[in-house]
This record gives structure tokens, C-alpha cells and sequence, in this order.
DNA sequence: CGGAGGGGAATTAGTTCCCCTCCGGTGCGCTAAT
């Protein structure tokens, strides 16, 4: 990178967009994808991660590609590009134009008319969607809010999982994948997913430290209830409550606003122009609560929440890091309450099964040759959902029996058994590894250390003091916590291999346990006392095996 | 996995309790009926 690219980047921000001054990590990143590389920039929300790529994709020639989870999200940066005063065209295509209106699109990024270009992960997965970027010259590719990758992928919205296909398609043009949170297995995923070769991670602090942490535990429901009713109507200022069901959100919304709390419901079974009242209102004051289900968050960024308490343990702590990262803002003191029952983790585990269903992945795998044919095709012929049939094709893939091309998909030739064999034990991996996040969800909750040490050492940054702004913390601080540290062996970071789960990597250390993210196992919490009777955890050696000599 | 809600039995004669079944979140794009 040279002193004068650097300065037309500088250029490029204050002139086109009218940003004086780049926040750290920004320019950075902007810099490696100019460089050829790939980058994983993560970053709070409100941090200015777009500048990203509107700058970079200003710069270098041909068209920059923006996959992008929400068309509302889609269309706030549209706006926002359309904003700037002298900023290139930017375009979203998707179902809300009609069929005509996506042809008028096309035509215009055919006629070098856009140089952003927003698109679903659904609309990517299109063979005919790839034909045109595929002659458009596409030279950047942005996966915003790529953690949706690895949270939505597998079931919900497979097609997230095509995204990869459609990088190589395009003959991988340098890719930028945007997240406010990830956690290590989350990022690594994105990393395999995407495709991205050897990738520049740009992070910055991920704490909020004027956000005090605190749990509050419960054993009966309705003492929950009348827990949660209490906080909120003690809390002032604007706040979220997060539920797990939309019936709990009607519940608690009606139980507030009879207390006299303004408080609104918000969830997905609501009609869009009901959300989208709710969320101005909100927004106006007119509302000083919403309760709402998982569905309230991603592109919201209001300054002035002042806390935000969860009725029930969400399904990981990347969501739920996600959830209370929308309090406090404006950098003034906020709160986030989880209050705790056990039982609650229950349906969270009941969403993290997978349900690998081996005579679908049979049949899909059993009408597939060496020659590639498109999905279209094969939906045809398999007369099934596109949803199911892009699960078990993806899952195929993944296991390394299905190979994936711009033509469609094409078998490996590989023994059927064999093949459905490897899928399922993949997914049941992956079923693992999720389950084993919701337990860090109760390690969260239970910890005897310092929350925010629990929290961002999930992220992969470690804090050496206590933080002193959770309610641990200041209990500790009361009582001066004397209990007697047994010592641990395995320091963060220590990559170790157990006798019965195989290799990983220690992720937390505390007085008397520790917690190892383990390739095949998620995250398990061990003991010392009885890691030290048993011998089964082992330091891994380095490997000392020179490479390619 | 746990909770809500329905049905039925027991019985305190209008509530209470138990058992069974079913349900639970996130959004794209498309189609069909107004």
C-alpha cells in the first residue's frame, strides 16, 4: 500500500461521502481488500463498517456485490449511499420491484449504471443472477451481517451456504464479510463457508463497558414473571425486553401497558406495516418499551436504550451479545438484565437439533452424476421443497460427496452409504457444537467470575481484571471472594487433546474449572479436581513435522 | 425439553387434578385469491 493510495482512499471518504476523519480499522481494511485480500471486519454496529466497502468499491474498478440478510436492511444503505453527496449509484434488486422493475435493474448494472449492488443471499443462488454478474465484472464481494451465515444457514435459510459458490463463480473477487460479533467457531465458519483464502481479521474492541451486566435466577415461572414485570417498571428510560415466543411478547407487552408501562409487542407473525409502526413509535418516544422476540434487531441503532432485559436465555451468547449491545449507545450507563430460569434452556436446545434425515440425502445423492446439473433440474425431477433439497445438498458438499459449480452439482462418485454417512455425522457435529453454545449460555448465567470476563472470553478476548460493572463484581466486592484458586495447567489459548473428545482448544480458565471449545464436541466445561485424577486432557505437542520438505 | 390447553374423571356439586397432545424463531421469494 502506498502513502498516495492511501490518501485517495482519505480522499474518496471526505469528498464522495463526506467523512472528514476514518475510525480505527477502517482504513486498514479498506487497504487489504485494495491489496487482494479478504477480510473479516468486526465491528459494533454504528461503528461505520459500510465505509468499508463504499469506499474501497469507489476505488477499484467494476462493481461491488452486497449480500445482504434483510431487504429493509438493503434499502436503508441504499438510502444512506444515496445520501452522500457525490456517492457512485447504488442498487438493491429484489422481489419488491416486480419482475419488470428487475429486468429495468439489470439493464442498468449491464450498462455499467451501479457500482453497489445489494443483493439476498436467495436472489445469489440463482443460476441466471450469476450469468449476469458473471459478465458485470464484479470486483468486490460484501457479505454483511455474515455471522447469518453460520446462524441461519443450515436450516432456516440455506442458501446462505451458497454464498461460497457464488464467490468462485465469480472467480473470487477480494470479499469482505461484515459482523458486529463473532465468536471463534463463528468466525471459522464464515472463514470455510465464504471460501476466504488466508483472511485479514480487522476486529475491534468488542466491550461495552458503561452496559452494567447482571442475572437474576428464578426457580418458579411466575416468580420469573413478576421479576421481569418489576425490573421493567423500575428501570427508566426507553428499553428492550427479549422473549423467546410470540405469545410471551403479547403476554408481557399487555401486562406492562396494564401497569402502565407504554410498552408494544414486536415479533414476525406481526403484518410488516405493524413493525414497522411499532419500531417509529418506538423510536419517537411514544413507546418506552417493546417486547419482542429475536425478531427485533439486526440494523437497528437507536443511541438512547437504556437497558435491555432478557425474559429468557436466547441461543447463544453471540445473540445474546448481539441483543444487549443495542443498549447504551450513546456511551451513557445502560443495563442488562438476564433473568434466569433453567428450564428456559429447554427450547433452546430444542432449536439447535437438526434432524439429519439420511433417506432425503439418499435420494438427492442417488440421482446425481459426475456431470453437474442445475438445481433447478434437480428440484424437478426430486419434486422437492427448494428449502430441503438445498439443505441436503449443502450438507452433501460439506461432507465432500457433492462438488458444486456454476452448472449445478455434480456427485464425487463416492459409495452412497459412505456418502449419506458423512453428512449426517457432520450435521450431528454441527448439532454438537450449537447445543454445546446454549450451555454456554448457562455457564453465562452461572458463573461465579466476573460476567464481562465470561462474555468477551467467549469472543476471544481476555480481560485481566474483573470488570467491577456487573453485579458478580459487585458482590465480590462486598464480600471479598476468598476462595482458594486450585491453579490450572492449561493456560487460554493452549491447544490441548482430550482421551475421549479429541482436540481443542482451552477457551476459560477459573478457579476451579476451565471450559475447551473442542473440534468435534463444542464447548465443555471440565473440572480441574477431576481433570487432575483422570489424566485425559493432555497439552497437544506442537507439530514438528516440517511442511512440503 | 417444558409449558399451555383440552378432555375427562373424581367429587369438595363447581372446582381440582391428572394425563395426553401439541407447540415453540428468525425471512427470502413466489403464488393465489381479493
Amino acid at each position: 500500500m502506498t502513502e498516495r493510495q492511501r490518501d485517495e482512499l482519505r480522499r474518496i471518504a471526505r469528498e464522495n461521502f463526506g467523512w472528514d476523519a476514518l475510525r480505527p480499522g477502517l482504513l486498514e481494511a479498506m487497504e487489504s481488500l485494495l491489496a487482494g485480500r479478504d477480510v473479516l471486519a468486526a465491528m459494533r454496529t454504528g461503528y461505520g463498517k459500510s465505509a468499508i466497502y463504499q469506499v474501497a468499491g469507489a476505488m477499484i474498478d467494476g462493481i461491488t456485490v452486497v449480500a445482504s440478510p434483510l431487504i429493509a436492511l438493503q434499502h436503508d444503505q441504499v438510502a444512506g449511499i444515496e445520501a452522500a453527496d457525490d456517492a457512485p449509484i447504488a442498487l438493491a434488486v429484489d422481489s419488491t420491484l416486480g419482475a419488470r422493475g428487475i429486468e429495468q435493474a439489470w439493464k442498468l448494472v449491464a450498462a455499467n449504471g451501479a457500482e453497489y449492488l445489494f443483493l439476498s443471499p436467495e436472489q445469489l443462488a440463482r443460476d441466471e443472477v450469476l450469468e449476469r454478474l458473471a459478465a458485470a465484472d464484479v470486483s468486490l464481494f460484501v457479505v454483511d451481517e455474515a455471522h447469518c451465515v453460520a446462524a441461519w444457514g443450515h436450516d432456516f435459510r440455506p442458501d446462505f451456504l451458497r454464498l461460497g459458490t457464488a464467490i468462485e463463480a465469480l472467480g473470487h473477487p477480494p470479499v469482505l464479510a461484515l459482523t458486529a460479533t463473532a465468536s471463534p467457531p463463528v468466525r471459522e465458519e464464515i472463514f470455510t463457508q465464504l471460501r476466504m483464502r488466508d483472511p485479514v481479521v480487522v476486529a475491534t474492541g468488542f466491550d461495552r463497558p458503561n452496559v452494567h451486566l447482571g442475572v437474576r435466577r428464578f426457580v418458579r415461572e411466575i416468580d420469573k414473571q413478576r421479576g421481569v414485570l418489576d425490573s421493567v417498571a423500575a428501570f427508566t428510560g426507553p428499553g428492550l425486553v427479549y422473549v423467546a415466543t410470540r405469545r410471551d411478547a403479547e403476554f408481557y407487552a399487555r401486562r406492562l401497558t396494564e401497569r402502565g408501562v407504554a410498552a408494544a409487542a414486536y415479533h414476525g407473525a406481526m403484518r410488516a406495516a405493524d413493525r414497522t409502526l411499532v419500531h417509529e413509535r418506538f423510536r419517537e418516544g411514544h413507546y418506552r418499551v417493546i417486547v419482542a422476540t429475536s425478531a427485533f434487531g439486526m440494523g437497528i441503532d437507536i443511541p438512547g436504550i437504556r437497558f435491555v432485559l432478557h425474559e429468557s436465555v436466547p441461543e447463544s451468547l453471540d445473540n445474546y451479545y448481539q441483543e444487549i449491545g443495542r443498549a447504551g449507545r450513546d456511551g451513557e450507563p445502560a443495563r442488562a438484565l438476564l433473568c434466569y430460569r433453567p428450564e428456559d434452556l429447554a427450547l433452546r436446545h430444542f432449536f439447535a437439533a437438526r434432524n439429519p434425515r439420511p433417506e432425503v440425502l439418499r435420494r438427492v445423492y442417488e440421482v446425481l452424476s459426475s456431470t453437474p446439473v442445475p438445481a433447478r433440474e434437480l428440484r424437478e425431477v426430486l419434486n422437492m421443497r427448494a428449502r430441503t433439497l438445498t439443505n441436503a445438498l449443502n450438507l452433501l458438499e460439506q461432507a465432500g460427496a457433492v462438488r458444486s459449480t456454476a452448472e449445478g452439482f455434480a456427485s464425487m462418485s463416492i459409495p452412497t452409504d459412505a456418502a449419506v454417512a458423512a453428512a449426517v455425522h457432520d450435521e450431528e457435529v454441527g448439532e454438537r457444537m450449537d447445543r454445546s453454545r446454549v450451555d454456554m449460555m448457562r455457564g453465562y448465567a452461572e458463573t461465579s467470575g466476573c460476567r464481562r470476563q465470561f462474555l468477551l472470553g467467549y469472543f476471544g478476548e481476555h480481560i485481566a481484571q474483573p470488570c467491577a460493572n456487573c453485579d458478580v463484581c459487585q458482590s465480590v466486592r462486598e464480600r471479598e471472594d476468598s476462595r482458594p484458586a486450585i491453579g490450572s495447567p492449561f493456560a487460554i489459548d493452549t491447544p490441548v487433546t482430550h482421551d475421549v473428545w479429541g482436540d481443542g482448544i482451552v477457551t476459560r480458565v477459573e478457579d476451579d474449572r476451565i471450559i475447551v471449545l473442542f473440534t468435534e464436541q463444542g464447548y465443555r466445561t471440565l473440572s480441574l479436581k477431576s481433570l487432575a485424577a483422570a489424566h485425559l486432557l493432555h497439552v497437544k505437542p506442537v507439530d514438528a513435522t516440517p511442511m512440503g520438505r
